[in-house]
DNA sequence: AAGTCGGGGGA
DNA sequence: TCCCCAGACTT
């Protein structure tokens, strides 16, 4: 076959393709629940169950839901913790909720019939273009794509096609090939058959090439290059960081803010103090919280600190915390914990309040000042600091001006 | 465009 | 542990 090295095919090679890929449906199709006829709504409810859920999965849930909510107007009546329910440990909740908003969409909009036009069923609460594309094409026998991960492994590898599926566009790259090839006879079985394919065959680790009935289409193969495809650009994922964080008042209720260095992650801008511990630290620091958290006498987190045997701890923070272990006086419960994401990475940030010990002014460093909250507004306070603020508000550390 | 939402299975 | 799986919604 030359068909393969083609990037575009013929009239006759697309139709040969389709016979193919029809003709191994034909005796290789799983027999699946949903599959005994093209109902609407049972077609409707496995696309949403299968939605990042795998087949096996999906089969005893599809069956106990149907029999609890047997129609549109079952569903749409039904209470939601019944719905619930039947979702319990699938996952995604939102998925089941969606579900049933469409279901009352259809019942006042459409007779509680589902609609018929690829357009008025992606309008509809929870479908989007894949599973739209897959009631479109099941049940109304319209030539329209339904792309999921598996359709763009396999037409990546067919038509050698290096454009990245983490990138949301990318997806319709794939429709566009689709719509090219699809069976304008028998779409809704050309589009199944792709998802058994993708899930038997055409594999993302090791691929069965030998047993593909489109191995002689596939461009892939014939450079054996199948595991190249599809391209998929994975982020690196942010490296954690550990904090403490110092929220320290004076006698005035101002804080003591710190503007961080001219260089690195959010240069010259305001917060707390933060000072990075490691990652043993901060675990020890929570862990030791909790554990005392039923007793009296609870550590403040400074006291934890100061426990610790300094293989965790820089040096440099254990002689400040001395300065500021007798100059201010932490509270025994810790304020709690804000994260924020950052592109590369991922802070953790414990919360520490105490106050200005009396009588002994605190030496602030050059790049510290007292500030009152009603003039936070004046600064601009990166995301992170944004959170501590609120967490504060939240645990009353700050009082918002309308309790008081 | 990126973050979020769950849980199970396989390498 | 990490990635993947019949994705869609929100920000």
């Amino acid at each position: 076959m030359t068909v393969s090295r083609m990037r575009e095919w013929t009239e006759e090679q697309t139709c040969l393709f389709q016979e193919s890929l029809l003709n191994w449906y034909q005796t290789e199709q799983r027999l699946l629940p949903w599959r005994e006829n093209t109902d609407p709504y049972r077609v409707w409810v496995s696309e949403i169950m299968l939605q990042q859920t795998q087949v096996a999965t999906v089969i005893p849930y599809f069956l106990r839901f149907m029999e609890w909510f047997p129609s549109i107007q079952a569903l749409a009546e039904a209470p939601e913790d019944r719905l619930l329910k039947a979702w319990e440990g699938l996952g995604y909740y939102s998925r089941v909720r969606n579900m049933q908003t469409a279901a009352k969409q259809i019942m006042t909009d459409y007779g509680g019939k589902m609609p018929k036009r690829p357009e008025d069923i992606s309008a509809l609460k929870g479908i989007g273009p894949y599973t739209a594309g897959a009631i479109a094409s099941i049940c109304f026998h319209l030539p329209e794509p339904a792309v999921d991960g598996n359709v763009m492994r396999i037409y990546s590898r067919l038509f050698s096609i290096c454009d990245d599926i983490a990138q949301a566009k990318t997806r319709k790259i794939f429709e566009g090939k689709v719509r090219q090839t699809i069976s304008p006879t028998q779409p809704g079985d050309f589009n199944q058959a792709l998802m058994d394919l993708g899930a038997t065959v055409c594999t993302p680790t090791s691929p069965k090439c030998d047993i593909c009935p489109l191995a002689a289409y596939c461009s892939a193969h014939h450079a054996g290059r199948m595991t190249d495809y599809p391209v998929k650009t994975k982020k690196p994922k942010p490296v954690p960081v550990y904090y403490l964080a110092q929220v320290i008042q004076n006698s005035r209720g101002e804080f003591l803010l710190e503007q961080r260095n001219s260089q690195g992650v959010l240069s010259g801008m305001w917060t707390f103090p933060l000072r990075e511990v490691t990652k043993a630290a901060y675990r020890c620091y929570l862990d030791g919280w909790r554990s005392y958290q039923q007793s009296k006498e609870a550590p403040t987190l400074f006291d934890l600190v100061a426990e610790d045997d300094g293989e965790t701890q820089a040096n440099a923070f254990l002689e400040e915390l001395a300065v500021f272990g007798s100059q201010a006086v932490w509270q025994k419960q810790p304020v709690g914990e804000v994260t924020h994401i950052f592109s590369h990475l991922k802070w953790f940030i414990l919360l520490a309040s105490g106050f200005e010990r009396a009588g002994s002014e605190l030496t602030l460093k050059e790049n510290q000042r007292w500030v009152a909250p009603e003039d936070f507004a004046a600064f601009v306070f990166p995301k992170p600091q944004q959170k501590m603020v609120a967490l504060l508000y939240k645990n009353n550390i700050l009082k918002s001006v309308s309790d008081s």
